[in-house]
DNA sequence: CCGTATCCGATCCGATACTG
DNA sequence: CAGTATCGGATCGGATACGG
């Protein structure tokens, strides 16, 4: 049984080749799902996103950019104007892991309060321990 | 609008405390997916898990299950039997976790060979962009 | 068995400066 | 406008040793 059945039943075992993880390290930084949502009602300029990333930097945001299309999700159009423009813009396979993604993200939202909640009081715990 | 609009229409524009984050840094994290994976199936204890991990330190995995306990999502149950057992349950809003978590799994199984073209792609670029 | 403590190298990330 | 280059602090994660 390999990975891929992982989901299946029964316990598993997991290498730390896990494909997932493949993957899942690349997409789950910390501007990459953003990144993907700005650019979801169409392509953008570079400034252009960077404007829609409150504190994200230059560097960030490049390194970023370069990831997501080294991996296919976004394309890259230089437009040969002065100065120069350079359009992303994401793809199909990028619109694809959206799915997943804002899933994510709405479980996220959903779930804050009670995590929350949790938090406190697991370092109400600690205060308590500590005394 | 707020951030909680964010999959709506429109362009959006994200802070660095973006509610998503708050959480989504928690979860994105080297282990914790594959750590409610294994724990899908029922409670197990410690060595347990760790077995299941292959390549996971004891450092990493008490990091890493202190986190998802401090975040509500899975729980610890001291075992009073000597030497000491501790085991780990996954908790009920860890396990809607698992459901996007399952979608992104999922995807990233089925994106894997499209993106390892598109890596090889890039790379072949660049490699051309020297020359 | 289940941790905690410590060190230590690698890596991330921001700040800054410079370029076509 | 859209980068690249470089530096340094912070953080991560592994290795190791030790303790309840």
């Amino acid at each position: 049984m390999i990975e891929t059945d992982v989901f299946a039943a029964g316990r598993q075992h997991f290498s730390v080749e896990c494909p997932s993880r493949l993957l899942f390290d690349q997409i789950a930084d910390k501007w990459s799902m953003m990144v993907l949502t700005v650019l979801d009602p169409g392509p953008m300029r570079f400034n252009g996103i960077k404007r829609q990333l409150e504190g994200v930097t230059q560097k960030a945001l490049t390194d970023c950019l370069r990831r997501l299309e080294r991996n296919g999700l976004v394309s890259r159009r230089v437009i040969p104007v002065s100065p120069i423009g350079v359009e992303y813009e994401i793809t199909p396979l990028g619109r694809t892991l959206q799915v997943p993604f804002k899933a994510l993200y709405r479980w996220t939202l959903e779930a804050l309060p009670q995590v929350e909640a949790a938090r406190a009081a697991f370092d109400a715990r600690r205060e308590e321990a500590v005394r």
